[in-house]
DNA sequence: ACTCAAGTGGACGATCCCGTCCGTTTGGAA
DNA sequence: TTCCAAACGGACGGGATCGTCCACTTGAGT
């Protein structure tokens, strides 16, 4: 308080630059849907309706964009992953979990591409919120195990492993969806500890915890690495 | 010198050109396989040693590049599902098959994106190849089903989609392969009739078999569309 | 050895995109 | 209403890639 109590917003922004900062988001999943997270900054200005000094000024590289377009959707699966530890029946919490995300990537179409592209660094700036989420993440696998419903040689990095493999099959089709849920139900199934047959092959170093994750190559989708 | 035919070749091509053809074609798999199949034109030629124009002289276009470069990757699969066809176990074959395939897009870096490139239109190109490939395919799923090791409803497309999705993963993961095995892992036991449990969703209408496929939509990676 | 068309190299104009700079507009407090 | 800092818009220089054009080199037939 002090000095300058200057009250313009509720966090002190002038309501022009708020309501920019909301059609540049606007536009920006309308434009990443249409032509990817790649296609070029000022076609987002345009189709916001203001200049790129604008856009720039809110959203400073093409990462602190993606991220402010999909910020809903992350939070809406961090939204399904607390239901799915509010599930009394662990196998179905565990279940509704990974239909719910494959069906947030369906529908929106940059988000896959945002949500792989995200993931290797990711750590850096959600670190804090990640750091729960894979803590949550962990004791739902333990939970579902303990249940006896889902594998026991399942590991939480096979949740990496098959969430991005869906990306990159909605990606590469965005169709109306059958494809996705026809592998997400084999997925499924595949996890459950009264269908597994044989032993699987070691999981992934791909942390899911932290920093330790192998590098993205240089085959990586690029454009968000912050 | 190991050339031993001064002879202009028997296709009526210049020694020389055919040395650089070759040439083109290890630097573009190089390259591609560093900086994935969007790198500069102008690096591939100068990985290889010739001006820019040469290359464009023997690939018009990016795309045909990148079906030169992975020529000899597709003949692999296709000698991988006569050989699959040959298995006299027909589910080892199919499992034989997939395991191959995915195996070459792990240890090719480029081939994944150039594969699911090529995917939506290829029936172009390929056509005749294609044709018989998918044939092929049926007959290999239709005995494997017959013989009763795999699901009855799984669908030949069903192929297409685990593919796709497993380019997806090594493309975004390029790793030691942990992941990509898993994936596979998973994805084959739950093709076994005697894992299956309960109906899955309907096949994609992803034909596999010539022409109507969903057209890629504004997502899929960019860059081979003959 | 001679010849010439096939083959080659690299410079160049065109296009696209990035991100900053700077003069102008505007919200909102006094 | 007045005023000014925050916010805005668009032009602009820089850099990268594309694909062509044209003068030069070279393989191979005679």
């Amino acid at each position: 308080m002090t000095e300058s109590s200057r009250i313009k917003g509720p966090d002190g922004v002038r309501a022009d630059a708020r309501r920019n900062r909301e059609r540049l988001i606007v536009a920006a999943r309308a434009v990443f849907a249409e032509r990817g997270i790649d296609a070029p900054m000022a076609t987002v200005a345009r189709r916001a309706g203001v200049g790129v000094a604008t856009l720039y000024r809110h959203f400073p590289t093409r990462d602190a964009l993606v991220r402010g377009a999909f910020t809903r959707q992350m939070e809406t699966c961090a939204q399904a992953l607390t239901e799915a530890l509010a599930d009394p029946d662990p196998w179905q919490g565990f279940q509704r979990l990974i239909e719910t995300v494959c069906e947030l990537q369906r529908e929106e179409r940059g988000f896959p591409a945002a949500f792989v592209a995200a993931f290797p660094d990711g750590a850096a700036e959600h670190a804090q919120s990640r750091e729960r989420a894979e803590r949550d993440l962990m004791t739902l696998v333990r939970r579902a195990q303990e249940s006896g419903a889902l594998r026991a040689d399942f590991h939480p990095s096979d949740l990496a492993v098959i969430l991005l493999a869906h990306c990159g099959l909605v990606t590469a089709l965005p169709d109306d969806g059958a494809a996705s849920r026809r592998l997400v139900a084999y997925l499924l199934q595949s996890f459950r500890a009264d269908t597994a047959s044989g032993p699987l092959p070691p999981p992934t170093s791909l942390s899911l915890r932290g920093l330790p994750i192998t590098a993205v190559g240089p085959q990586g989708r690029r454009s968000s690495g912050a």
